[in-house]
Formats: structure tokens, sequence, C-alpha cells
DNA sequence: CTCTCCCGCCACCCG
DNA sequence: CGGGTGGCGGGAGAG
């Protein structure tokens, strides 16, 4: 046995279920060991031969990987000879080496292919059951990993079981309800005094008054309550037995933790706590470190549905593990009354842009009586927070509240697509079918192949803010860590609150008349509502947003109406498709960054970024300017294989862009009131010029840009460009399109965007650590100023932002339409590269491999693009 | 080292 | 009673 080159290829073994080869058994290690000394590649390859030759089991199930797996190793087809003759033993650890490894099997990323399996919003008519074995056979797990997620999903009522072995799929339709009552009922329990008691406890050591009393308080009756809220919806529900055993309960628990959080992050010591004690036996310490597991699993499940996601708090004594919330945080239901908030609201604003626009009133608000301006803007805010997709706006960003626009345009469009209620704009949007495998596939996610779709879109959406790659770094491919520190956070929030300000940077809402603009509606669907998301302003201050309108996607506008598809890794795309391109987002600061706990991101981030600041060459063309807008950054290795991942997905991105014929694809940005207003139509581009061919369909690519003057503001010239910073994480996302790349990014971003004229300036962009020096010169737009104030809070993200690297684009200045070569992208598309752009929709997927993880995280930071050189 | 959390034993419960 | 469920915690991968 010569020795072979190891390969990697590793089967992934979900099925772990040992079946006794007994053939093996009989084996003698040793002997196997022996031959194996052919030489292990490395010091691991030993170890694992040793252990498979001890092992009889293990040696099975790497067989058995083996020969499942097919995968990529190209060594191996030779080495397989070899070894299968050998019985396998030795040769099948061999194969190991490539195990799955920790984060191939992670309940996390077990669950989203579970979700990939379904619709988040499956239709009225079809039910759907679930078969565990069927499931878990389907997935290459053994049932009880099943159970794990099915609990959690019950506890959500997403499904409900039905019978022995059958679960029944409801999807999120009921989700904001359920949201709803857990809110409710996390604010009986008092859960947030709780909290407090508990962190401050900790902390400080100190003895909270309201400590005592918080326990005393409330006794447990409450506890109770939480199995009896029923939906009604579910069928089955009732059925179930009730059992709830802690695994449901205790999820039902955690989320009403954050639910009641004001700032909707929760370390895990403080949850395992205040379950521990609220369960009856007494608060045993031995259970803490199970109670961790177990929320653990909770909040990878939860992470999977884009709930929440990883982040760290930092206190002085240190990091702590915590998850966010990342969910909507308003839960309308759907049913309720629509109000034209827009009239209240937005008063400045046109009424045409926005008149459009309703928001969902919520029972509650009802309630509350009078529905002031600032009300409506929260719960606007709120509602694009709830949506599923929006996931990913968090509020540490002082930006939170700033976009209000933004919101409603979110809002609107979450309408739409939520319920299908929309018909307005829905007649524009297709209708996804969402067993779309495709990638392309708007609306997709669910599609297809667990594999494929791991990540869930949403969270490179729109965050881009906060999240940062890191967050989508592989692990778990889903969980991200930031850091953030509570204190900021908390004030992050508050600052956010004020709603309106007339500073506020909007973000621009489409409006029909817009798009007639734009014209290429064509598409349209999408676009028009799509966009605001970004609100996640919160980062920033200054925010802008970016509607694309056109083209940018329709996919967008598909863009799942459903809006839940986040989950599946697939949708997200297409989701971020939508957010990306229209919005864009100014993160905040760096400064605030600086807050964050983590420091050394930023410097990653920042190191890179910077490169990708320079301006790479750019292309006359504007296409190219969309298509590089996307540089992504991919800043960080963390990634793991960015590029390719991400091109894989791009590709497909860029294929359904391409297939749009010509869309063009136009931004429009408006700026709030505090700036000047501009507004600014982009041409979205489409793709990326290098490679693509596609370009050509463009005709459109004459027209880089507009601009419009906005009427209320000052007006702006515009912009031009094509950043794609890295804010465009977002759209990093979103594969395909290059042209919309325009995400801003955040700060970075933004920094790099240069704004002509633009009065903008920005502070803070200026406080931008490493940023600085390369943007000096340039000027960078701001818009918000206010956002400046931002606080400091938020920014776990920012850092990244910071870091991203972010295509440079220039602005021009000049009013006037700007010729395109104006116009210089920069990226770096690096990673970019995708091949895929050109090429081929649809990766294959590859495999487990962390790509997936990858590529979500990618994806935001991507930006774009398309376009590789 | 700590953080995660996979794995699967085995108890419980239900039909 | 056998099989579905799922609590539970050892122990190991990842960082």
């Amino acid at each position: 046995m010569a020795p072979k080159t190891p390969i990697k290829n590793e089967p992934i073994d979900l099925s772990k279920q040992k079946k006794f080869t007994p053939e093996r058994n009989p084996i003698t290690p040793v002997k196997l060991v022996d031959r194996q000394q052919v030489e292990p590649w490395t010091p691991t390859a030993n170890l694992k031969m040793l252990i498979s030759a001890a092992s009889p089991d293990i040696r099975d199930r790497e067989k058995k990987k083996g020969l499942f797996r097919p995968i990529e190793n190209k060594d191996d087809a030779f080495t397989d000879s070899l070894q299968l003759d050998v019985v396998g033993d030795s040769a099948v650890d061999e194969f190991e080496k490539q195990r799955p490894s920790r984060k191939q099997k992670s309940l996390g990323l077990l669950c989203q292919k579970f979700l990939a399996r379904y619709p988040s919003y499956p239709l009225s008519t079809e039910k759907t059951t679930i078969s565990l074995d069927e499931v878990a056979v389907s997935l290459g797990v053994e049932r009880r990993r099943i159970y794990d997620i099915v609990n959690v999903l019950e506890s959500l009522h997403l499904v409900s079981r039905v019978a022995k072995n059958q679960y029944g799929w409801h999807g999120r339709h009921s989700l904001p309800k359920t949201l709803r009552n857990l809110q409710r009922l996390g604010e009986e329990q008092k859960y947030e005094e709780q909290m407090a008691y508990l962190q401050q406890k900790e902390l400080d050591l100190m003895d909270y008054k309201f400590g005592e009393r918080r326990k005393d308080g409330d006794p447990d009756s409450q506890e109770q309550q939480l199995l009896d809220f029923s939906e009604p919806d579910y069928p089955s529900s009732s059925a179930n037995s009730r059992k709830d055993k802690s695994l449901r309960i205790m999820s039902q628990k955690f989320v009403m933790l954050f639910l009641v959080s004001k700032t909707k992050i929760v370390t895990l010591d403080v949850a395992a706590k205040i379950l521990i004690e609220e369960s009856q036996d007494a608060p045993d310490h031995s259970k803490f470190k199970t109670k961790v597991r177990r929320l653990y699993d909770i909040a990878n499940v939860l992470t999977s549905l884009a709930l929440i996601k990883k982040v760290h708090v930092t206190e002085e004594r240190g990091r702590k593990p915590a998850f966010k919330w990342i969910g909507p945080v308003d839960f309308s239901s759907n049913d309720e009354e629509l109000v034209d908030v827009s009239a209240s609201v937005l008063p400045e604003l046109k009424r045409e842009t926005y008149g459009q626009i309703q928001v969902c009133a919520k029972q509650k608000l009802a309630r509350h009586g009078s529905f002031n301006t600032v009300q409506a803007s929260e719960r606007i805010q709120r509602k694009v927070n709830s949506e599923p997709s929006s996931p990913y706006r968090e509020e540490q960003g002082s930006g939170g509240y700033s976009l209000e626009i933004g919101s409603l345009a979110a809002v609107y469009r979450q309408k739409i697509e939520d319920n299908s209620q929309g018909k307005a704009f829905a007649s524009k949007r297709v209708v996804p079918p969402s067993s779309g495998l495709d990638p392309v596939a708007p609306f997709p996610v669910l599609s297809v192949d667990p594999e494929y779709c791991v990540n869930p879109l949403a969270h490179p959406v729109f965050s881009v803010a906060q999240t940062d790659l890191q967050a989508f770094s592989v692990q778990n491919g889903l969980n991200g860590q930031v850091d953030v520190s509570l204190a900021s956070a908390a004030s992050a929030v508050e600052s956010l609150k004020p709603a309106l300000l007339a500073g506020q940077p909007l973000v621009y809402v489409p409006s029909a008349s817009l798009f007639m603009l734009y014209g290429s509606l064509q598409e349209g669907p999408a676009s028009g509502s799509g966009s605001e998301r970004d609100d996640r302003n919160s980062a920033a201050p200054a925010t802008v947003e970016l509607s694309s309108a056109p083209s940018a996607q329709k996919r967008l506008s598909e863009e799942r109406k459903p809006q839940e598809e986040d989950e599946p890794a697939t949708k997200r795309q297409s989701r971020e498709y939508e957010d990306g391109p229209l919005s864009l987002v100014m993160p905040k600061k760096p400064s605030d960054s600086t807050d964050l706990a983590s420091p050394k991101t930023m410097g990653n981030r920042a190191s890179i970024p910077l490169k990708d600041i320079h301006v790479n060459g750019h292309l006359p063309a504007a296409e190219e300017i969309s298509g590089k807008a996307t540089a992504n950054c991919s800043v960080s290795s963390e990634w793991g294989n960015p590029s390719r991942n991400t091109d894989a997905e791009k590709p497909s991105k860029e294929n359904e862009s391409t297939k749009e014929p010509s869309l063009l694809q136009y931004l429009c940005v408006q700026s709030p009131t505090g700036l000047n207003g501009f507004n600014v139509l982009l041409s979205g581009s489409h793709t990326p010029p290098t490679v693509s061919p596609s370009s050509g369909q463009l005709p459109s690519f004459s027209v880089p840009c507009m601009v419009l003057p906005s009427p209320s503001l000052g007006h702006f010239p515009v912009l031009y460009s094509a950043m794609p910073g890295p804010v465009s994480s977002t759209l990093g996302a979103l594969p395909n399109t290059g042209p919309v790349n325009f995400s801003l990014p955040g700060l970075g971003s933004i920094a790099q965007l240069l704004v002509g004229p633009t009065a903008v300036v920005n502070p803070k962009l200026s406080t931008l650590p490493s940023a600085d020096p390369q943007l000096q010169g340039q000027p960078s737009l701001n818009l918000s100023p206010v956002m400046s104030r931002s606080h400091s809070v938020v920014q776990p993200e920012s850092p990244v932002y910071m870091g991203h690297p972010v295509s440079v684009v220039k602005l021009h200045q000049s009013p006037v339409p700007v010729t395109p070569k104006s116009i210089e992208r920069t990226h770096r598309e690096t990673f970019f590269k995708t091949p895929g752009s050109l090429g081929d929709p649809v990766l294959k997927r590859r495999e487990r491999n962390q790509s997936r993880n990858t590529s979500s995280a990618q994806r935001r930071l991507e930006i774009p693009s398309g376009g590789a050189d």
C-alpha cells in the first residue's frame, strides 16, 4: 500500500448509526495498523487509523461513509480500490480524514436541511406531513436528532405532531401569532426583570433589590401558561400530548426571553439560570451544564430559522456566549388591518411615494390607542424587524429606527409577501414556486437540496451592519459570532427610539412612479417593494437605502412573498437580492464599532478592506461598476473558502439576472432629510461586465445613472456609482446581481463611496479607523450625520463593515448623469470571481462543505458581484 | 483552556 | 411489551 494520498473526501457520515458489521470485528487491528503504516498523511490520520483499528464500529462507519460518499476525492479512486480490498479497514480510515467534522454534522446544519425540505409558507391547501423516519433517512441522521429539531419547531408551532412518526408542517404562517403569545407570556412572567436581575447579579454580584422581589413576585404559575397556549391553528396540536417536555418548553421560554428583552440579546448563562430556577427541581447546579447544552440545541434550530444569531456579549468579565434575536419583533398578525401610515408617519414624504405603503397595524397598537407618529414608526420598524426576512436588522446600531421610511417600505413589501394580500404588488411579483430547486428561482428556498441550501439567507442580506461575515462564519454555518456589548447595545436601542426624525435618512421606497422612471420595471415585481429593509439602519446612522428598483430584481420581487424562507439557504439568496439591491445602508461608524469588543476583528477587516479599497481598475463601463461593486470582501479568511462558495452561488444569481433581460437596475437613493436629499438612480447594472457577456444584454447599460432631484431635498447629485462595498454584503448574498451591488455597505463602504458634493460628510467615516487613510482621499458620503450620533453601541459588527472591503466606488457628484466611465469601481472581486457568474447557475452544490456556510457569510461579504475579474 | 454540542444510552410512555 | 420519544450527560472537536 503505497501511501495513498490521503484524500480528503470524506463522506459525511450522517448516518451514524452504527451497524454492526461483524466482519470487521474480526479484523485485527494491529495488522491493519501495520498496513496502514503506509504513512498517514498527518498525525491525525495516524490516530484515526489507530482508532479505527481499535474500533470496528468506527471502521464500519467510515467505510460506510466512503461508500456512500463518492465525494470528490480524486485520489480516492485508486485508493479506494486498494482499500476495499483490504477490507476497508485501513483504507477506510484514510477516508476518514475527511470526515465531516463536527460542523458538518451540527444540528444547525441539519436543521437547515430539514427546513429546506418544506416551504416556509405553505399554501393553505397543501398539507405537508413529515415522516420522521423518512426525514431521518433522507438527511442521513438518526432519528434522535430529528426529534431535537422537531421539538423546537413544534414549540413555535411550525410543526405539530400528527401521529406516530408523523408531524404536520405548518410553516411560518402563524409564527407571528405564536411569537406574540410568547411575548405576552414572557411579559407576564417578568422575564425581562429576571434577566436584568441575573445579569446584574452576575456582573456585579451586587444584590439587586429587584432581584429578590422579582423572583418572589411571580411564582410560576405562569409557566403552566406556557403550555397552555395553544394555537388553534394547528390541527393536531391538541392531540399532542402533554408532555411538553423540556425541550419544547425550554424552547418557548428561551424565545420569550428574547422577545421580552430590550436588547434582544440573551446570554446563555442567564437563560440557563432562569430555566433552572423555574424548574421545579431545585436548582441544581449540576444542571446548569445540561441546560446550556440544551440551549445550544435550541439555539441551533432557532438560528436556522433565522430568528436568532450568535453573538458574544462582552462584559467586564469577559465574553459570554449569547444569542441575539433577529427575528420579527413586531408580530402583527396577518389579518390585521392595514393602516396607511404613510400619511401620519411620513408627512414629508411624498405621498406618492409612500402612499402606497401600508402598514399593518397591530392590534396592540390599536389598543394603545392613538397611533402617533412615533409609535407608528416604531411599529414599523418592528415590523420590519419582524419579518423573517429581515432578520437581520439589528437594532444594535444606533441606526435602528432611523430609517423609518425604509421600514415602511419594508413593511410594505413584506406585507405583500406575507400575505398575499398585497395584491397590488403581488401582481407584479411572480409567485415563486416553492419547490424550486433552482437557486435561481426566486423563491426557492426550500428547495431542494438541503445540502445546497445551507444558509439561511437572511443573514447576509440585511444586516450589513452587524453581521458580518463572521457571523456567518462557518461554524455551523449558521452562527456567526459577533461581539457585542450589551450595554452598548442597550443604549443603542434606546437611541433608536426616536423614530422619525427629520433627519433620518431614509430610504427610498420605490414608488410606482419611481419605477416608472426607471422604467424597467419589467420585472419589476419585486423591486419595488423590496428594498427597504435595510433599515438596519441600525447601524447606520446614515443609512441610505437605495432601492433598486427594477431589476434588481425581480427576484426580489419574487422574493419571497413568503418571506420567511430565509431558512432555507436558497431562499436566502433570493432575499438577499432583494435587500441588497435596494438599499444601501450606511453603517455605522467604526467608531462605534470600536466599542465593540472585537477590536481584533476590526483590525483584520480593516486591513483587508483597505486593499479593496484601492481602486481597482475600473472599467468605464457602467457595467463594471455594478459588477464590481461586489467586491467582496472576503476579507476574512474566516470564511473559508469564500470565493468558491460564493462563486457557486453567485452564478446562480447571475444567471438569473442575466436572464433577465435587460433590466436595468437603477437605484434610487434618496437622502433623508438630514442630508440633502438627493435622489439618485443608479443603474444597477447588470452584471458584471467583466466576465459576462451577459452584459450585452443590457443595453441599459447605456444609462448608467440617473440623478433625480429630489424634490424635497436638496438636491444632490448623485451618485454614481456603483459601489459595492461592503455593504454589498447584502448583495453578496445575492449572487447574481452584480449590478445590484450597490449596496453601500456600511461604513466601510460608505466611506468608500464618495459622494461628491455631498454634503454629507461623514464624520464618522473619518473616524473609521482603518479606513481612513484610504478614505481620506475620498470624500465619503455620509449620509446621515444623524446617525453618527449613533451610539457607539452597535457595532459589533461595525468593525466588520469596516473591514469589508468594499469596493470602492466612486461617486461623481455631478448631478448629471455621469458617464459610466467615470465610474470606477473597484472591486475586490477576488473572491468573486465566480465563475459562476458566468455560468453556471447552479453550482453544483458543493458539498456540505463549509462552503455553504461560508457562502452565507460570504454572501454578505461578497458583494456582488459578479464580477470577478 | 473554554465553548460547543454530538452521540447515543436508556428511561419513559403509549398503544 | 415493543417501539416511539426524548432526557441526559460523557466526552471530544473546535477555537
